[in-house]
DNA sequence: ACAAAGGTAGGATAACTTTCGTACGAAACA
DNA sequence: TGTTTCGTACGAAAGTTATCCTACCTTTGT
């Protein structure tokens, strides 16, 4: 079936969707048994579960994949930085009125946020004045 | 019934209960009627789904509500920031590993950051050092 | 050649989320 | 005072997500 999105961008993967995603990206193109296995080093989940979980994604256009072998080969269909920057703009705008410096400023008195993470920030910042 | 959570967290809100809190957070305590009204200004809603979901919500223990009188005042049970630090830091660790400075990298050779939020950014952080 | 192992496909089901219809009580008002 | 308006409560229904069972085909190994 494998239908294609007509637009720029791929619908809102789910949780569990998206942890599909994170083996596919550390990974690269994998077969549903390889994802599986993955999976399940964080939680059990049933062969046919991951199976049906990946079949849905390529329908939805999430995934591609490669049927000329036995063994469907499967990869995400955007670029990892593509999706993250959607899920993050979207993340802005909704919790934070689209302002990165908001999300920012929250991150930097949040105490979770290491003293090393900052100067890290920093660094960065710095590094892209040039 | 209005069952408490037991411990320190909320429950993670789902997008339409996003929406409620978000209402909740911008004008402070409101009744169901203000609530639907300020949803209805971005998209059609019936009364009584609002009702309902801000029943379901204090039942969840996301609100809590003064039912004192008629018109029942609900209000969020945990402070806006609180909640948003929660979500920052999910979306965090399932996104960049856990590390604020991963997804601050994003932020920046991410178009849609403009250039004065970038400014606003660094001087946050300059403002930090101190 | 046959059994076992491993693959895909396609429902069925359960849980959760979201929405709204209906019932009914309280308040406002003509 | 009676009717209309506005409120809550409850339950049903629809949509979405996540999980897994069963069937069946292909490959592998004995």
């Amino acid at each position: 079936m494998e239908e294609k999105q007509s637009i720029n961008s791929i619908p809102e993967p789910t949780r569990a969707e998206l942890e599909v995603l994170q083996v596919l990206w550390e990974f690269g193109p994998s077969t549903v048994r390889f994802v599986n296995d993955e999976l399940n080093k964080q939680r059990e989940v049933n062969y046919t579960s991951t199976l049906k979980q990946m079949q849905i994604m390529a329908e939805k256009g999430i995934l591609n994949r490669d049927a000329s072998q036995m063994k469907h080969i499967y990869m995400p269909v955007q670029a990892e930085l593509k999706t993250k920057g959607q899920l993050l703009d979207r993340f802005v705008d909704t919790l934070y009125k689209g302002s990165a410096a908001n999300l920012v400023m929250q991150l930097l008195d949040h105490k979770k946020t290491s003293k090393a993470e900052l100067e890290e920030i920093k660094r960065l910042l710095d590094e892209l004045e040039k």
